[in-house]
DNA sequence: GCCCCGCCTTGACTATGGTCAAGTGGACCG
DNA sequence: CGGTCCACTTGACCATAGTCAAGGCGGGGC
């Protein structure tokens, strides 16, 4: 069932009172998805938004060319689709279940009627769009300067459990394929990266990680260490 | 002088009525500043945002390593800093006048103030960061799949004048090395870049552009046309 | 007119990462 | 136990774009 708590973990949600919660639940759906779902297809008319309360989703474009390019990878707690509600009536790129996720999804009219009456939902929805607009922000900047080496390195840091124990264990939120995607490389890459990070006391099995000393690498990527022949 | 009209034309305020833009005339102040002027420094409190009026702003970051990435490039109309304004009490990059700018300066404290009690400021405050969200979302799609020929011909196409008649012609709005930043490549890339679509019906000579067939390259670019030895 | 300086271009070389193709190895299934 | 499928890996090769270094060119100062 969906609960309050559900709902109040979503940043979009997370300064509303009791009251305003309970106000909520009920112009939300919850839906229980399987991997490879489809949410919405882009240029689709835009019905309503989704928060993510487990699981993993991509949102994608698919290029003329063919070939699909992942915006970003929304995990538990956050929202897509916030920006079309305001700049478009349709979708404006696609959104699938990465890994079986249960959603909640949100109808555009009565959403809109609220954010017209609860100033508390729209200082969230700005919360929201500010959170979003600073992770693509930091995804520019990857994308531009750093090497596919260090994007990767980061990308394993972000997935580290907070508490960074040196030989600190996890696993792999998703898919291989999807993890390239989403640091804008190929496949091929990311394997070939992963096994030459071996050197630098990262071992992965499957999709289980272990990181020698996360700190160690932190001040590696941090201080460009891997770009330019910088390496060994 | 200030004017309402240079407020109105920010989608920030795009959606004020009269009285609420005369309200705002006096928390905001109007800086005049030439080219290389900064206007905050990454990790300095954050006392407002910026109006660009006219002229071009960069936000940009400072590397460790000492290079520069340049987030985004601002023109008229466009606001910066507003996502900080809900998640920081620092400036998260550094903005610097790119070409001679008249800017609005907005205090902190003051628009804070307004949000609370303007409903409508709000709203422009939502559209205004979904459309930096959007113009984020297209910099990490091309970034991710479209190689330095195309991100350059995607932006010469961006600066074409509206009306888009053959042999359409225009200046470039700024440096050449800080396009080659913002379209996250090397200077000299962008020089070979520009001389190679020479063949392609774009001539381009100090900082004037004429583009033959806009048209035509436009569909070039969206095709793929540009990538992986489809050349020629 | 001359020189200098900054912006941009060109050239030669290198390396990072993309491409294509084949191979491994686990999981599921009969 | 053998077979097939799939996700991933490995190998060989190549293209795109980065790097380093030198050269052109226009503008401003004198």
């Amino acid at each position: 069932m969906l609960a309050a708590d559900d709902l109040r973990c979503a940043t979009l949600f997370s300064r509303l009172s009791h009251n305003e919660i309970d106000a909520l639940i009920p112009i939300v759906r919850e839906q229980t998805l399987a991997k490879g779902a489809t949410l919405f297809r882009e240029g689709e008319p835009m019905d309503g938004l989704y928060l993510v309360i487990s699981g993993w989703v991509t949102l994608f474009r698919d290029t003329p060319a063919g070939q699909r390019v992942v915006i970003r990878v929304f995990g538990p707690g956050e929202t897509l689709a916030e920006a079309a509600l305001f700049l478009d009536s349709t979708y404006p790129a696609s959104g699938e279940v990465a890994e079986d996720a249960r959603l909640a999804f949100i109808d555009r009219v009565a959403f809109e009627r609220l954010l017209a009456v609860s100033p508390r939902v729209a200082t969230g929805m700005i919360a929201s769009l500010a959170v979003h607009l600073r992770a693509l922000t930091v995804e520019v900047e990857q994308l531009k300067v750093r090497t596919a080496t260090e994007r990767v390195a980061a990308f394993l840091l972000a997935c580290c459990p907070v508490q960074r124990q040196a030989h600190c264990t996890f696993e792999l939120p998703y898919d291989k394929n999807l993890i390239a995607q989403r640091l804008g490389m190929q496949p091929e890459s990311l394997s070939r990266t992963l096994a030459k990070l071996g050197e630098h006391g990262i071992s992965v099995d499957r999709n289980r990680v272990t990181i020698d000393d996360p700190d160690e690498l932190e001040r590696s990527v941090g201080s460009g260490a891997f770009s330019r022949s910088a390496s060994s």
